[in-house]
DNA sequence: TACATCCGATTGTCCGACAGACCAATTATC
DNA sequence: GATAATTGGTCTGTCGGACAATCGGATGTA
């Protein structure tokens, strides 16, 4: 008799709970859009305690399967960005990341969002780039809106080329490296112009729907803005930080 | 008098919480390791009952941001990828993305890793490669560990290049794309051999520190998943499903 | 000193309760 | 008869209190 037990995982009652839900909800039983039963039903089902299913709740809650419209009842739902980003961008943050790591990330995931937005765009997207680089022209001189145009900006072209994954993954890098525009702009005051300049052309490419034109328009914006960061006596390893936009969420 | 007030922004008590000790986190009073104080004397300090406090710990907890060893006082924490990847995965999952839109991404960022790690691996993390490889041989009749230890290859090769943004932003990929290999598998005899050799020649160009070689063959070797997969007559527009080893979690 | 035991602190869970919001049906008013 | 006001039920958010299990540390004993 020498018997080997593996280490038992226990869970809490309340990860039983959100574990089973996150089960129904990627089995098919549960479908985006249908309705949970209430809070109540639910403790009944499971055989817990109401306090318990809350808690369980929350995680999914907090991973975007689930939301409630109003005060109403839970439903399911799909995760979008807004779910995700901010909590990805918090946790590089937490995980001290450099400018450069952000730079050397952006500089491979920008430039095939650009090449795809070529490609896939819609006629009726450009409108919004359009809109976009108006709104930048006349925001010239506030930085700190015009660092929030341009996170957009890229935001754009990411949805423009129609890669959900594309999309997702640059999402949380984008809002933690261009909010660093605002650091870089009142020392480099050309900077702000070289930007205008090269959304233009960018968008340009787009709207001829020429990825490779935009492709490399892309990478050149992104060197730049590193080169521009250089001028400025910035160093490469400084720690990004949270930008108020994600702070207070 | 024609006052107008703007929708005020109503949060629940347990969101308020989590909120504040978010901010307590980023703003540094928290540091990570640092110790939370207990249930009670959050609730006392908050001025709010102890299940609130539960259900706004919950979301940090979820987040990664906190966590507890055994069952004793939450600590702050830094997020890592096991934290962030397979709730991005679901949430991609969720999202019904495709092969393609899977690979198109893969095929920016595991070159850039590729290249990244020749560049910046330390010699002690050959070894980790030495012996996936090692396994790799051992286990090609097996497709389900083979593709385990595939997920895993990629995933060194990201650790070792030193780039936390780029790391955690490929995995959630990595994750759904590479079980996708156990599909095509039995479909294509001939690729379980042509990803060793793929693979031995990407750390080959690894361990000589050569990064030029190491990004083009992993490209070559990304290229070549999609190439076998059409072969096999698979859809580039198939729906990913979620892996077990993410779904069971 | 080494070991066994006990006690307090803390978490996980449960119960019961209530105010406020929402929804639907009913009633009152014109 | 149509619309407005009232009512009632349902569900969530929050609360207070309670208890068992567990862990850490203090205490006592050999």
């Amino acid at each position: 008799m020498n018997l080997q037990f593996e280490k038992l995982n226990i869970l809490s009652a309340y990860q039983v709970v959100s574990r089973e839900l996150r089960r129904m909800i990627f089995s098919g039983e549960l479908k985006a859009g249908d309705q949970l039963p209430t809070e109540s039903e639910l403790a009944g089902q499971f055989g817990v305690n109401r306090s318990t299913v809350r808690e369980g709740i929350r995680q999914l809650e907090n991973d975007g399967l689930v939301r409630r419209e109003g005060r109403k009842r839970l439903c399911v739902s799909v995760p979008d960005s807004g779910d995700l980003a901010p909590r990805t961008s918090r946790a590089l943050v937490m995980n001290q990341v450099t400018f450069r790591e952000l730079w050397e990330t952006a500089l491979v995931l920008e430039p095939a969002c650009a090449s795809l937005s070529a490609k896939n765009r819609r006629d009726d997207q450009l409108a919004a780039f359009e809109s976009n680089l108006e709104r930048t022209r006349y925001a010239l001189e506030d930085v700190h809106r015009c660092t929030e145009i341009d996170t957009e900006f890229h935001t754009l072209i990411a949805e423009s080329a129609h890669n959900t994954v594309l999309s997702l993954s640059r999402e949380p890098v984008g809002l933690l490296l261009y909010p660093a525009f605002e650091i870089l702009s009142p020392l480099l005051p050309q900077a702000v112009g070289r930007m205008l300049a090269a959304h233009e052309r960018i968008f340009g490419a787009i709207s001829l729907r020429n990825s490779a034109e935009a492709e490399i328009w892309m990478r050149k914006h992104i060197v730049d803005f590193r080169r521009g960061w250089e001028m400025a006596r910035l160093s490469l390893e400084l720690r990004v930080d949270l930008p108020r936009t994600i702070a207070d969420t």
